[in-house]
RNA sequence: UCCUCAGUAGCUCAGUUGGUUAGAGCGGCGGACUGUUAAUCCGUAGGUCGUAGGUUCAAGUCCUACCUGAGGAGCCA
């Protein structure tokens, strides 16, 4: 009389009763008396827990006792309908083996709640909470529909590599990768380094973006994407950014700037149909829990078109606005953050994607207007979290990047790769990057980025 | 990096104009209870008041520096 192992979330779901089975998991709670007690067990596979029914005068009292909170337990028993309120099927357990205990004194998570930021100290074992679990879950869902969003799109998945030797991408502050002794730096007379007995014999640093490359696979595969780990050395202390982070990168040859935004759109709210259909236990407690509006905000951004304006006619609307910002609104200037939110949550009230920035404030790549003043890179701002897309068309004729990258005096010996893009059988093209956790924060309705990350890098923390 | 706020028991917090032995709830531990649902009830232990200086007869409380965390801003995805 074994039964063969299952999951909580198999169990939950079977109407077979009277049955012999096993579980296995961690006890979150335990009650009772002399006479019986109730244990609840889970084991990731849903955020709901099976109800374990204990017989006190069958186990040993030893046993008993040390199945706390966090312990790991093999149940062996009866599924049966429930005798009790609360639950629909429990088990009455046969036998009971103890995997692991969890000393009461010491285990930090309790019965109750605790707060985000206690739990941030303790990354280690917050993935048994309900919160994290429901995170983690919808986190998998989301990395499983992007890749199958793009592969049922003919979109071919291109690994990008992580180690990079231009730091052109302008994209932010880099991480050094280095083999060279700290302690005894080759150095000339003027101070600077000799990277040419380092490991890769040239300076070379973690990659704070995969498009540069991208584009070389979009050159010959026509749809690609990259979905990997990006670093950036910003000192940013806020709940929207992290120092590692993933970002997913579709570059596709022989889209304009239009085809661009079209995919954009198609491809989010691909995202949150699949989420809203698969994963709405972890929705509806995460809405319970946290973001009342959660679902509703989710269901209202796949019913709405997002709304497409021009920088220069967001500039207008924020003119006009009457509203007082910190930052005055003036044609030339980046958009601030207040100017974002007003945009998105006060004017239109959804999502809005702004086009043609100006060319000077926007990196080298993207393609430049008849205007001779902007580019078409586009933004997609979302409500909540402001900027969870950034994209262009990529200039594809040489002559006009090369004037950008003598503009911008970018160092052109370490892009003759890049460059070589438009000089061999150059094409019109586009793409965007997509922040993973950027994505995975709204959809969860966390409030701190480094609550959607099991294990989140900012500065000053690195730990686990 | 800048601005603001915070750091007291395992957790969440209270602690008066500076004044005797620093409190509560939850959690833990012991006990009661024949089906509990964040169980309930009774009892009990548990503290380098972030760190280092300083002011004072006296500092959890006031001052300075630093560390850590949170929120806002910048940078961005």
């Amino acid at each position: 009389m074994k039964g063969k192992k299952e999951t909580v979330k198999q169990l939950l779901n079977s109407t077979e009763y009277d049955r012999t089975v096993n579980i296995k998991g961690w006890v979150r709670t335990k009650r009772g008396n002399n006479t019986i007690a109730f244990a609840a067990i889970n084991d990731g596979s849903v955020i709901h827990n099976l109800q374990v029914v204990i017989d006190v005068q069958k186990f040993d009292e030893d046993l008993l006792k040390n199945i706390t909170t966090g312990s790991c337990i093999n149940v062996t028993g009866k599924l049966v309908q429930s005798l009790g309120k609360g639950q629909t099927v429990e088990l009455q357990a046969e036998n009971i083996e103890l995997y692991g205990t969890a000393d009461p004194e010491t285990y930090p998570l309790q019965k109750k709640g605790h707060s985000l930021e206690f739990l941030r100290e303790i990354a280690h074992l917050r993935p048994r909470t309900n919160t994290f679990g429901a995170v983690l879950r919808i986190r998998h869902t989301l990395a499983f529909a992007i890749h199958k969003y793009f592969n049922d799109n003919g979109f071919y998945y291109l690994h990008t590599p992580i180690i990079t030797g231009s730091d052109c991408e302008g994209a932010g502050e880099m991480f050094r990768v280095t083999t060279l002794d700290l302690k005894n730096l080759p150095v000339d007379d003027k101070g600077t380094i000799d990277y040419s007995g380092d490991f890769f014999g040239k300076e070379t640093n973690l990659t704070v973006s995969g498009q540069l490359e991208g584009e070389l696979g979009a050159m010959a595969l026509s749809k690609i994407y990259t979905f990997g780990p990006t670093f950036r050395a910003e000192n940013s202390n806020t709940p929207r950014h992290l120092a590692e982070f993933w970002m997913i990168e579709p570059e596709v040859a022989f889209y304009d700037i239009n085809d661009n935004m079209d995919l954009a759109e198609d491809f989010l709210k691909y995202l949150i149909s699949y989420v809203l259909d698969n994963c709405k236990d972890d929705l509806e407690f995460l809405q319970n829990m946290y973001d009342k509006e959660l679902i509703d905000r989710l269901k209202f951004i796949n019913s709405n078109n997002f709304e497409r304006i021009t920088y220069t006619r967001a500039i207008e609307i924020l003119e006009q606005s009457g509203q007082q910002f910190e930052f005055p609104v003036h044609w030339g200037s980046d958009l601030q953050t207040e100017h974002e939110r007003y945009l998105v949550e006060k004017y239109f009230k959804k999502p809005v994607i702004v086009t043609d920035y100006p060319m000077a404030i926007k990196a080298f790549y993207m393609k430049q207007n008849d205007d001779g003043r902007t580019v078409r890179g586009m933004d997609v701002l979302f409500p909540k979290i402001g900027e969870i897309i950034g994209g262009s068309q990529r200039e594809e004729n040489f002559n006009k990047l090369m004037q950008r990258i003598n503009e911008l005096k970018l160092p052109q010996k370490d892009l003759w790769w890049y460059l070589d893009t438009r000089k061999y059988g150059s094409a019109p093209h586009s793409g965007f990057g997509l922040g993973f956790e950027r994505l995975v924060l709204f959809v969860t309705g966390m409030g701190n980025i480094r609550d959607v990350i099991p294990f989140p890098r900012t500065p000053k923390n690195a730990e686990f």
